[in-house]
DNA sequence: ATAAAACCGGATATGGTGTTCGGTATTGTA
DNA sequence: TACAATACCGAACACCATATCCGGTTTTAT
């Protein structure tokens, strides 16, 4: 791809993830995204149709990161991730981590119906593994729905108290949303573990910032 | 108050709800409801200050009715507001019922912020008299939330499933979520009432369809 | 009867989105 | 290094929705 064309989204990207930290995205227009990119308006529009448009381009990137492990697995035909989905979680959420100063900016108004409709349908397939523990009481379909909007209740109270740890949430929602029968023992088991540990682990930072589109 | 006001307001509240049960509330544009409600366009913001504002005034309005069995108590010093969370929401899930034709406008997008950030508000204070069933393993804030976001997440997914009783909601709320460290027996003690229990109960009626403010 | 106030609706200001246009600068390639 | 392709520029523009203004009309309460 022509330098050019790179250099453009790279500073797209970084003009509006930067704005997203300041205000909702509702709030943000085009002429912000343009004066701080610095790149003209006819320019803009030719990477991006609309507005709404780049942030969907932005939810792919950031989905791209976090759910690269199934990606990875489902390609290479490792059934692993029938698996685990607990240690699962714990990978979106280091992943996560990574898009959380500008989160909060995207999950208000109608840009959070944009990041949700991508984020459901990427944890109802990992949660679709998940056996109802719940039993027949209630219609799979809300079991599922439930541990989905669970998730990503977490995932936004997260955002607005990020003096956690990854393993810190991921301990929150499975000692409130037990997510497998065999996982029941979990709310006692699952203890705050206070020490923040840090950014590790999950390391496969591939550079590729940019969609490569178009 | 004027008669003319009345049925202004009366008209505005018709021709809103009635558009919201064809189009989500950020499609809606404010000629469409003056023209909906036949009236003119400086009657329409001498009542209105905003489309925002006739928005919070029609959530008022839900949430004057949806909680109102909780204003009396209070007005009366009534004390049994701590006993007995299930039936209070349950009370609350009949009350919704009332609404849950255009719910799904407004669910969604912006509107969805203020409908949520007024209803979060009033279950908060509900949820609130709960005792921590998960004890100390989660945060007090985490946990108060996650009850909160549980019952709002309901009543999105009634609002996309409708041909459930408040029964039925109550109940799957109640299973996955037990909100009381005595209700935990309630995962079994619940079952699906497949009887749609129809309409009945809770019908305190009093017509005060329009705000009193201005 | 009359004054207050509620209503009317067309014109207009404001502000954001997305397009058009003629022209300039950069890039990959020969 | 020449050169065609293409990416970029930015001001002007069309469009649409919100919200205001203003002069005039109708309804209401007293």
């Amino acid at each position: 791809m022509d330098r050019r064309q790179r250099k453009t989204r790279e500073a797209v990207f970084r003009a509006f993830t930067g704005l997203l930290k300041e205000e909702s995205y509702s709030k943000i227009t085009v002429q912000q995204i343009i004066d701080r990119a610095d790149i003209g308006r006819t320019t803009f529009y030719t990477h991006y149709e609309t507005k709404d448009a780049l942030l969907e381009s932005l939810c792919a990137d950031i989905f791209g990161h976090v759910f690269s492990e199934d990606l990875q697995k489902e390609r290479t035909h490792d059934f692993s991730r029938d698996h685990d989905i607990p240690s699962r979680l714990k990978h979106v959420l280091y992943h996560l981590q990574d898009h959380m100063e500008y989160l909060p900016g995207i999950l208000s108004g109608e840009s959070r119906d944009v990041f949700m409709k991508s984020f459901r349908a990427h944890l109802k397939d990992l949660f679709s593994a998940v056996k109802a523990p719940y039993a027949a009481s209630v219609p799979q379909d809300y079991m599922l729905n439930h541990m989905v909007c669970d998730f990503a209740e977490a995932v936004q109270w997260w955002s607005e108290n990020n003096q956690y740890s990854p393993e810190d949430i991921s301990g929150f929602f499975l000692a409130t949303t037990p997510v497998c029968p065999c996982e029941t023992g979990a709310r006692k088991r699952c203890r705050l573990q206070n020490a923040h540990a840090g950014r590790q682990g999950c390391s496969d930072d591939s550079g590729a910032f940019l969609r490569s589109d178009g």
